[in-house]
Parts: structure tokens; sequence; C-alpha cells
RNA sequence: GCCGUCUUAGCUCAGUGGUAGAGCACUUCCAUGGUAAGGAAGGGGUCUCGGGUUCAAAUCCCGAAGACGGCUCCA
């Protein structure tokens, strides 16, 4: 999330905005301790702490509201003014806001905060930033003053449009140690009709929302029973994670990757191995034998397939070994982390490990960047790279030396310039503890971001289950293993999918290709649609058949609401001239007209629709 | 895990300190229907669960579970 100025107005007027939240919330409640308030992606927010005096909720927001609208009437100028810190601390504690005191303090002693713990743009720092802070500024507007570093519109007057969205729990500082205050989000745009856009755009997303879509559409199911972050699958949401992941395979196959299968529990040896015991072993579901032994439940594949490559002697001839295979893993995540697909207990990962030299690894890294590409232009989702890289300063979070890991980073950074210049951008801290990632972030049809597909460098675990090959010159060589998932998890992949494609999925993908919909139930009639779906059945093509005692316009409304592409009325009129007339779902259709075509036709078009994965059908 | 909100029929929701309602879905019947809802009748709920207050709790209080919005975490 970038709290940079993305245009020079917007950014200080929803600044602004959280200053003149902050005032209202004052005026409303006097003794409010303020954390820190800054800009955000669309808008802003603000944390305070009311104490024992008030909780607040969304009921307040009317409330505040209002009184923000005063203060902007009010037309305050927003007046910067410079105090030596030690005076600057004097004034949080005379204010009473010993939270602006931790951060005076903390900035007095140590120059700066981590910029992980707190929003940098937020401290008034104008000191030189090393080590020693001996200014800070403050913005006052009306009675309200605030430790800040701007900048501002002139006055409140000039902020823009504005609505307050939600209020929820935050951690002060971030740390989960800490107590927690509440954090009140605004929306704030600079014209009335930009903000009504993004209130648009957040119904759409409602409407779009996977957990919606995936009950309307029967695609999956929660049962409190199993639990929660345990989804189930239905048969209709099962075609299409089937469909999805035959793509994935088929491509993966053509570069060469052989299927492995393994068992979803190890022994706990493998993970001490492998060095994830030690990082995440609290997030591992644990297995007790009857015999005292203690096992897991794998949650990622690399340690299992690192056996299979490891069964026996590897020659360099033989490399690269490249390994494939769609397989859940578990992973005991908080309860309150878990949403929908998005973040569940069990993820389907496609996933797939490349064992090779080191002089292999970036044409295997190439190529599987191949496989994402056609994967993602095929599903019409737009990706971006982001280079993930380790983060030097806390390297008892990583595997291997800082030396290696700039080696590796340095040639999976060449590998993105090759490809795509400058299009990428760098995170740092982001990388897997055992080597750096091209992570690849796909913007759905709403504009927003998600991470997906990921290929990554593995110099640890090939170092941790010593793997080798033996060289030209018949000695051992340390190999590198390439990671990469193109849907990444499934689940999640789905979330993103079903939203992206408001559950109107192609022809390929539709767990029902057809309907075919009875006017009535003469005998011809019925003869004519048993021989229909006779011929769809050899075709391998989806579909259903409703001769229920409904409306022929109600049978029509049932195909339309599950998104069905293709329904085919069957009466007289089809029965005596053998044409259908297909009714195609109107985002698949080229054009308007649906002309009458032979049974056979329609059929064999619609079933190369689904081989070929047409996106949009001139049907 | 933490903070907050929510949980009434399969679904979407109304309701209220005096032992429950609608629409859709479902079942049956009538209608032989032509491209987004034909008509009628019927079945279905210990109002998430467990405690407490009360003559009386779905309603008020406490706890748990689940969902949602965030925080923290994310191989």
């Amino acid at each position: 999330m970038s709290s940079q100025p993305a245009d020079d107005n917007l950014y200080p007027m929803r600044h602004s905005l959280a200053h003149i939240m902050a005032t209202a919330i004052m005026h409303l409640w006097p003794g409010a301790k303020l954390g820190v308030g800054p800009v955000v992606e669309n808008g802003f927010y603000y944390d305070v702490d009311l104490g024992k005096d008030h909780t607040l909720s969304e009921d307040d927001f009317a409330k505040i509201e209002v009184e923000m609208k005063k203060v902007v009437a009010a037309d305050q100028p927003f007046e910067r003014f410079t105090k030596p810190i030690g005076e600057a601390i004097v004034w949080a504690k005379e204010a009473k806001q010993p939270y602006k005191e931790e951060l005076l303090n903390d900035l007095k002693r140590a120059g700066t905060t981590s910029a992980k713990d707190i929003h940098a743009d937020e401290l008034g720092i104008t000191a030189n930033g090393e080590s020693k802070v001996e200014e800070v500024s403050f913005y006052k507007n009306g009675d309200f003053t605030d430790l800040c570093r701007g900048p501002h519109v002139e006055s409140t007057g000039k902020v823009g449009a504005f609505k307050l969205m939600r209020v929820s729990g935050a951690y002060w500082r971030g740390k989960d140690s800490n107590p927690q205050m509440q954090r009140v989000y605004g929306a704030a745009f600079a014209t009335d009709k930009e903000l009504r856009q993004y209130l648009q755009m957040l119904e759409e997303a409602k409407k779009r929302d996977h957990r919606k879509l995936g009950q309307e559409l029967d695609l999956f199911i929660f049962s409190p029973l199993v639990g929660a972050g345990l989804p189930l699958w239905t048969p209709r949401g099962t075609v299409v994670r089937n469909k999805l992941n035959d793509f994935v395979q088929e491509l993966r196959d053509e570069a060469g990757f052989e299927e492995v299968t393994i068992p979803h529990i190890t022994k706990k040896d493998l993970y001490e191995k492998s060095g994830h015991w030690a990082k995440f072993k609290d997030e591992l579901f644990k297995i007790q034998t009857r015999e005292g032994h203690e096992y897991a439940m794998k949650p990622m594949n690399c340690p299992h397939h690192t056996q299979i490559y490891d069964s026996k002697p590897r020659s360099y001839r033989d490399l690269p070994i490249r390994y494939r295979d769609t397989t859940m893993v578990y992973r005991d995540e908080q309860s309150g982390e878990l949403g929908g697909l998005s973040r569940v207990l069990c993820i389907t990962q496609d996933d797939a490990h490349v064992f090779c030299r080191l002089s292999q690894a970036k044409d295997e890294a190439l190529h599987l960047w191949d496989v994402i590409e056609q994967f993602y232009a095929i599903v019409g989702i737009p990706l971006r790279l982001r280079l993930s890289l380790h983060d030097p300063s806390t390297p008892e979070a990583y595997a291997g030396s800082e030396e290696k890991w700039q080696e590796v980073e340095g040639a999976l950074r060449e590998i993105a310039k090759e490809r795509v210049g400058d299009d990428f951008t760098e995170a740092l801290g982001d990388a897997a503890f055992y080597g750096p990632k091209l992570d690849f972030l796909g913007r759905d049809a709403l504009g927003r971001e998600h991470q997906v597909a990921t290929v990554q460098f593995d110099f640890g675990q090939p170092e941790g289950f010593d793997l080798t090959c033996t060289n030209e010159e018949g000695e051992d060589e340390r190999i590198v293993m390439v990671h990469c998932a193109v849907m990444g998890s499934l689940e999640r992949f789905l979330s993103v999918y079903i939203e992206h494609t408001a559950g109107k999925f192609p022809v390929w993908v539709a767990p029902e290709q057809i309907r075919i919909v009875t006017v009535n139930d003469d005998v011809a009639t019925v003869k004519f649609v048993m021989s229909l779906a006779e011929q769809a059945e050899k075709l391998k093509l989806r579909f259903t058949i409703d001769n229920s005692n409904e409306s022929v316009g109600k049978k029509i409304r049932t195909a339309e609401l599950l998104k069905v592409p293709y329904t085919v009325v069957v009466g007289e009129k089809e029965v005596q001239t053998g044409e259908l007339t297909p009714r195609i779902r109107r985002d698949l259709a080229v054009s308007e007209q649906t002309a009458s075509r032979t049974v056979d036709e329609f059929l064999k078009t619609v079933a190369n629709e689904a081989v070929s994965r047409v996106s949009k059908t001139s049907l």
C-alpha cells in the first residue's frame, strides 16, 4: 500500500481529513488518545483509543461526520510550526497523548522508529533521519494540534469528498503484544463523483463476492461440523477446479514435467531437516501416532519431492528433473485470519519443482514463466511482476549466507530485467526463507491486485537435504531447486477467478455448458431430447435437461441465474425442423443475433470451443 | 490469537419479554406451456449452542462456536 502521493492534491487532502476526523473525535470525546493517522489506498484512517468511556461503532459515524463537516465548513487554516524534540515531549505529556509521547521518545532516543513499526510519514521528522532528531513539526487547525510531517491542504475547507467506512481493532504500532486501539477508516476523493464511483465499485465487488457466488452457483460450501477454513467442493465447483487444473497440467506436461504423488503426512524428521520445523512448527497440524511418534500434515510439498529426487544417485545428464503435483497442504492458521476461499486451512497447490544445476536454473525459470503467461492469457487476468527479496536487516529469518542471497537474487533480477525491462517492483522481506521469488500479481476486472503465480529459487533446501548430482568430473555437485505454482493456491485463485468473471465462466470451465429446456413432454419432444442428449454425451459435453413442470420463461430464468453458457429450447418447432436456436449467455456472444443450426453443428461448435478454450463465441 | 459487528426455515430477510412470519426454493395438484418468475394447496424452524435473570427468554445478561470487517501472521 503506497502512501506516496499518487495525485499531487489527493494525498494532502486525505491526510488533512485524518486530522479533521481526529479534530471531530477530540470534540466529541475529549479524553481520546490518538495514535497515528496516515493516508491509505482510497482514503485515510486514524487510530484512536477512547479508553473505557466509549467503544466506537458504525452508529457513531453520522455524529462524527457531522462534526467533521463543521470543521470543514469553518475552513480553518492548517498552520505548520516546529518545536525542539524536548518541548514536543512536554507538549505530548500536557496534552495527555501517551501514544504521541511514546513516538517522540523513540524519535529522540533512536532517531527513527523502524519503518515496519509505524508509518514514517506520520512523524514530524525534520532532522537528518540518521540518528538524531532535534526538531519535529506540528500542524494546527482550529483547536486541534497534531505531531505531523505534512503536507496538508491550506485549510480544512479544501478536502474534497469523504465518507467514514468502518471501524476495526488495530494493535498500537502493529504489534500484537501492544494494546489494541480502534482504527476508523474513511474513503476520500477529490470530487463527489469519484467518491461515488468508488462506492459503486465496492457495491459491484459485493455482488461478485466469491462467497456469495459460490453459494448461488453451487460451487462450494462450508460446514460448521467440518470447520472453518475447510471448503467442501460440490460437483459443479469440482468441475471448475479440475478444468483449470487440467489446463495447468497440460501446459506443464508440454514443459517436460512428470507427475508424482506423495502422502499428506510425514514424520517430523523431514521438516527438521528442511528447516521448516524450526520456523513453522507452530503452524503445522501435528499428529501423534498410537506408538507415540510425532507426525505432521504436510504444509508444503517440496520436502517430500526432494526425497524422490534423492532416492538414487543422479547424473548431471539426468537434469533437469521436473516434478509436478497438484495436492492439498495443511496449515494451522489463526482462526481470525480465515475468510472465504482466500485464506483456508487446506490449500490445494498446483505445485512444481525442478531439480537442476545452477547453470540451468535460469532457463527453467523462463520456461515456467512461459507456462504462467500462457495460462493467464487464457483466463484473461493481466499480470504484474514483483521480485520478492530477503530483508538483510533480519538475517535470522532466512537460510543461507548473505553472499549466497545476493548472488541468487542477482540472478533472479537479471531474469526479470531481461524479460520485462524495468517493468517490475522489488519487495524487501517478501522472500521465502529458503530463497527469493518472482511473484506474479493478477489484476482482476475491478482493478484489484492479488498474488497468484510464483517462481522461486531455492538453494536452502538442496543444502539441508544435501541434494547433489554427479558432474562431468565425477564429483558431487550441489544442485538448486526451482519452485513454481501457476494458480498458487487453487482456493485463492478460484476466489479471484470467480470475482474476476463474476461467475460467468467460459465454456471450457463452465460446470454446465448447455441447458436443454423442454416446452412440453410430448412423445416427439422427449424423443428429440433423448437423441440430443446422446450426441452431447458422445462429445463429452456437460449439459442438463430441464423438463420440470414449469413455464419455459421460468426455466430460461433458472438457467440464466446459473450462468449456463448455452440454453436451447426444444419444442414442436425444433422437432419439426431438426434445428436449434441456441440462446447464448450475453457476455459470451460476439454479436447479438443467433442463427438456427442443426443439432450436430451446434454441439460440435460447443465441443470445439471447450477444447480450444475460447472466451467468446460467434455461434 | 486480538478488537468490533452479526447468527431467526435450504436461501434472502422481517419480527418481538407472553412459546414465530414473508418471498424464493422444496412436495403435490391444475395449466400443453415458446426464450428472465403461469396458478393453487402443502410440508418445513428447540429463532446457532450452553448457562443465567424472569411467572414467562428467540427477545435481556454471561460464555462458546460460526460468519463478517480489520489487526497480527502467511512456506
